[in-house]
DNA sequence: TTGCCATGCAAGCACTCACTTGCCTATACT
DNA sequence: AGTATAGGCAAGTGAGTGCTTGCATGGCAA
């Protein structure tokens, strides 16, 4: 729970999580170029691996190794657990 | 949007929503004292006093201000966007 | 007024965290 | 074999952040 809410705290993690949306499967080169071009994000191959750990920490990101590769799925469950500890409408209290 | 990711990345302020959930309107000083009684959180006037201006920025407590006293109150909206731009479910997808 | 109470402001400290740098491992291809 | 590719590990650095300390402000009561 912890990992979660520290995980999409910070702008970078929150592109990966929309690039993995959008496209899943991704492996980390292809991450770092996508990210580089449709979300101006210039981190290093280093920052992004960093950063994919984190959020395989969290559960946010599932991988998957295959050979040289490492494929990337986002998982939203871990986000459940935030609308269901804070209502997001006062109808719901 | 990243007011709020950062707003909750913090114990203390989650537990500070998890208060003000469970009672509304409540003041500064009732804040620190309860945040201590149930919470186990020893933090000063002051640094409660700050997580709370974060969160009021982040639109995630909505304040009001009568004679010396500073009620909060819990909103939810803001985090409507985190489920919005994540799906929480693979069906979503 | 004098005093007290609830809160606000601001500087400083210590710690965390994102990022870089440099080197290393392992898998593929020729 | 040798080389290139995809990724990993670890130490160091700089900016951000949570917290404290001390003082200031504003409202209420005697």
């Amino acid at each position: 729970m912890d990992d979660v809410c520290r995980a999409i705290a910070d702008p970078t993690r929150r592109a990966i999580l929309d690039e993995l949306v959008e496209r899943d499967g991704q492996t980390l080169f292809e991450l770092c170029g996508r990210l580089a071009m449709k979300h101006d994000i210039s981190s290093s191959r280093q920052a992004i691996s960093q950063h994919l750990d984190l959020l395989e920490a969290a559960g946010l990101v599932v991988v998957k190794r295959e050979g040289r590769y490492k494929f990337h799925w986002f998982d939203g469950k871990p986000l459940e657990e935030l609308v269901k500890r804070w209502p997001t409408d006062k109808s719901a209290k």
